[in-house]
DNA sequence: GCCAACGTTGGC
DNA sequence: GCCAACGTTGGC
């Protein structure tokens, strides 16, 4: 079982709307960028866990905790045409874009912000791509001991 | 709203 | 294959 951090835009979609979808489950549609993508359908399997994280907003941080719900599939919305993230370049028969489905768990106790979490780029966190500067990985992975060491500053 | 950092595109 | 131009992300 692996760790995994997700970013979502709250204005768009934040964790109380995952909160309040139907089975608390969203597909994570509209990932396009390779690295994430790579990630996404290579390593992520149902039962992983992710902290959920608000991107774009006025305190940026993570907010909850949510889980891996089913295994990679390919992506509707790239072959859709009206779709927001439509890309012509994605065959059917080979899918350039993958989504998994994302569960709420629950929401932390309280936001654990960026500022917070950047405190520890040189210790704990030293090397998580959110603590960099210029971070722009809407997917990451985390280890095992990055994820306790920020459940207990929770 | 600004802008630094980064990824992608396309001309050559 | 290089790299300038452009678009996007996302903190501040």
């Amino acid at each position: 079982m692996r760790y995994w951090l997700m970013k979502s835009e709250p204005d768009t979609f934040g964790i109380d709307d995952l909160a309040s979808q139907p089975d608390r489950t969203e597909p994570w549609d509209g990932v396009r960028n390779y690295q994430a993508r790579n990630m996404l359908r290579d390593e992520m399997r149902a039962g992983d866990q992710v902290f959920f994280y608000h991107s774009n907003c006025k305190v940026p941080g993570i907010v909850g905790i949510a889980e891996i719900a089913s295994e990679p599939r390919p992506d509707p919305t790239a072959f859709d045409p009206q779709a927001t993230y439509f890309d012509p370049k994605s065959d059917p028969q080979s899918p350039r874009w993958y989504l998994v489905e994302v569960r709420y768990i629950r929401h932390l106790k309280r936001t654990i912000s960026l500022a917070e979490l950047k405190a520890h780029a040189d210790g704990a966190l030293q090397g998580m791509p959110l603590v960099r500067k210029g971070n722009r990985l809407s997917i990451m992975p985390v280890t095992p001991e990055q994820w306790a060491f920020i459940l207990d500053l929770e």
